[in-house]
DNA sequence: TCCTACTGTAGGGTATCCCTACAATTGAGC
DNA sequence: GCTCAATTGTAGGGATACCCTACAGTAGGA
């Protein structure tokens, strides 16, 4: 017989932030779980897009935008390096600096992710209609403090 | 000078699963970091308020209502054990089963981080005004698969 | 009695988040 | 040119969360 599901504590359920955390959990664990043959991570997509985003970054601005820290990117990086999705270069104008360029191979893997978080993204709010899901990524987008469109 | 926001990735704002995320994350920091004195986090939190809500319970049901695994929670017990929070004793009609009670403290603790949790929440959302923040809630219980009453 | 299942517990492995320390490099002031 | 402070990438540690296995004690059914 199917696990029924579990019985939430009702108490917790009047705290978005409990809602956004098992949202949250969920979409991560689901998308990681699609893209464990990829050889990529949620976290490192995040990274790729950034650096595809925003041309050539260094270190310490990928981990800026994505609110990381700049030790930890060092690992995340040795392996997007070592996958050939991203280029890590000295900085020839400052060489303190590396120079990081999303490669041919980081573009496909970036378009790869997102077919899959869409889908993933679909299912987790599937009871939602679209009208609702619109609304909720507004809403969203207006707490994290951006502009709705 | 104030160090000015971080600038995020445009081609992340699309995500909800991102967006949640970073809510999540910015809301358990506060909410720990005010409750630091009070030697209580966010997660012990979450068990006080199961066991309160659904009155005695045993380990292994306290995990499945929570989405934890059994293994990790009991950490959480011994210190909640330790804090005079909640009592754990064996159930005399199942012994392989502990009892697991909310004590007088530990309804007060509960109390208390109710308080900071509203705070926090009414901060984390700011930018919303009442009927947005009730409308977010609403559509997140729904995709959360909870009852929107 | 024997076997299976459940419960709490110990422990390990991995990942995230946050911190410090350090060497190399840069730029400003002298 | 020299000195000093700040920046950058890197190494490493600690705390926590999440997931897994193993094991002993217990319960219940064949």
């Amino acid at each position: 017989m199917a696990p029924l599901p579990p019985e939430r504590p009702r108490a917790l359920l009047r705290w978005p932030t409990y809602l956004m955390g098992h949202l949250h959990r969920t979409g991560v664990s689901r998308i990681d779980a699609e893209l464990a043959g990829s050889g990529v991570s949620l976290r490192e997509f995040y990274v790729l897009v950034c650096i595809g985003e925003s041309g050539p970054l260094s270190q310490q601005r990928v981990a800026d935008r994505l609110g990381l820290d700049r030790s930890d990117l060092v690992k995340v990086l040795d392996r997007l390096e070592a996958a050939g999705w991203v280029l890590r270069e000295r900085d020839t104008e400052d060489r303190r600096r590396h120079v990081l360029t999303l490669t041919g191979d980081g573009r496909a893997t970036v378009g790869k992710v997102e077919e899959v978080s869409s889908e993933v993204t679909a299912e987790l709010f599937g009871r939602l209609s679209p009208g609702e899901r619109e609304t909720l990524h507004r809403l969203l987008l207006k707490a994290f403090g951006e502009p709705s469109g």
